[in-house]
DNA sequence: AAATAATCCTGCGGGC
DNA sequence: TGCCCGCAGGATTATT
């Protein structure tokens, strides 16, 4: 998917476009996701209700409305289109949202994207979106607080390897397959290395190098490797900055000796064994 | 407890 | 042209 620069970018164009906007109708073509879509509780908060704030936790997009929220994930490929009209043009639109300011589709070929709502009112208390069960396990922000002391910290008991660690959204979250094999490429550390063999210094480097890698590729409107669409359709920028990702045998721009492909649980992983250590 | 494998689904590019 | 294979930015569940 769209990881965390990819959401946050797409977060940011929603917002603009739809909130304090409110919401005049839904259209559900496909409940398949990764979770079956409640349309009628989706209804129930969306309609005739005006959007009171527009923000992103991890990859979920998250829209606040007066009785509860609605979350967005995209999966690995979903999209979340503006469009002034109702009519899909994509093949896998699989809901429509209107608004006052015009229409939002929501598209995903693989269909592991989420479309799910929380209500406040089940225990009758403002509920706290962050405690329910899609956002509670998750770890930090990247882009907030000590980052570096929260990877030493945690990382402490874990001999699993650094690329996985770092993808494990319940460690940190919205650092996907390529941001993680980026961040360590710019960080000098092997992904092969065990998690617990980090130094202090070492965290340091790679949360400045994280957070030096995802500010880079939000400001360049995210990286479209395939899928990746912002809410404009148009792809984003930061794939020509990519120094290790899909990069498997050309040359490494610090050393000049090929870059390397390997596997680690299930995903490609892209560094030099040169640079990284 | 922690690490890995299998799984959901469609599309695309490469090899033949 | 077309078929088959492997792979794809994620996250959960099951298995060792």
């Amino acid at each position: 998917m769209p990881e965390l620069p990819e959401v946050e970018v797409l977060t940011r164009s929603i917002r603009a476009y739809i909130d304090g906007q409110k919401c005049l109708a839904l259209d559900v073509f496909n409940k398949n996701l990764r979770e079956p879509v409640d349309e009628p509780a989706l209804r129930n908060l969306l309609i005739g209700k005006t959007v009171k704030s527009v923000f992103r936790r991890g990859k979920y997009l998250c829209l606040e409305l007066p009785q509860g929220h609605v979350l967005v994930h995209l999966g690995m490929s979903g999209r979340l289109l503006e469009s002034a009209s109702a009519t899909p043009s994509l093949k896998h639109t699989h809901a429509v949202f209107k608004f006052a300011s015009g229409y939002l589709h929501f598209v995903d070929p693989r269909r592991f994207g989420l479309i799910v709502c929380t209500s406040n009112r089940k225990t009758g208390k403002q509920s706290d979106v962050s405690q329910c069960k899609w956002l509670k396990d998750l770890g930090p922000e990247p882009l907030e607080g000590d980052l570096k002391q929260h990877l030493f910290m945690s990382s402490r008991t874990k001999k699993q390897p650094i690329k996985s660690f770092l993808m494990d959204a319940s460690i940190v979250v919205g650092v996907g397959n390529i941001y993680a094999s980026e961040a360590l490429f710019c960080a000098g550390i092997s992904p092969l290395r065990p998690a617990s063999s980090l130094t202090l210094q070492e965290c340091q480097r790679l949360a400045r190098c994280i957070r030096k890698t995802l500010q880079a590729a939000i400001a360049a409107g995210g990286t479209t490797f395939r899928d990746y669409r912002g809410a404009d359709g148009l792809p984003g920028y930061f794939k020509r900055e990519l120094n290790v990702y899909d990069r498997a045998g050309e040359a490494c721009k610090k050393c000049g000796n090929p870059l390397v492909q390997i596997r680690q649980t299930g995903r490609s992983t892209y560094f030099c064994r040169f640079c990284q250590k």
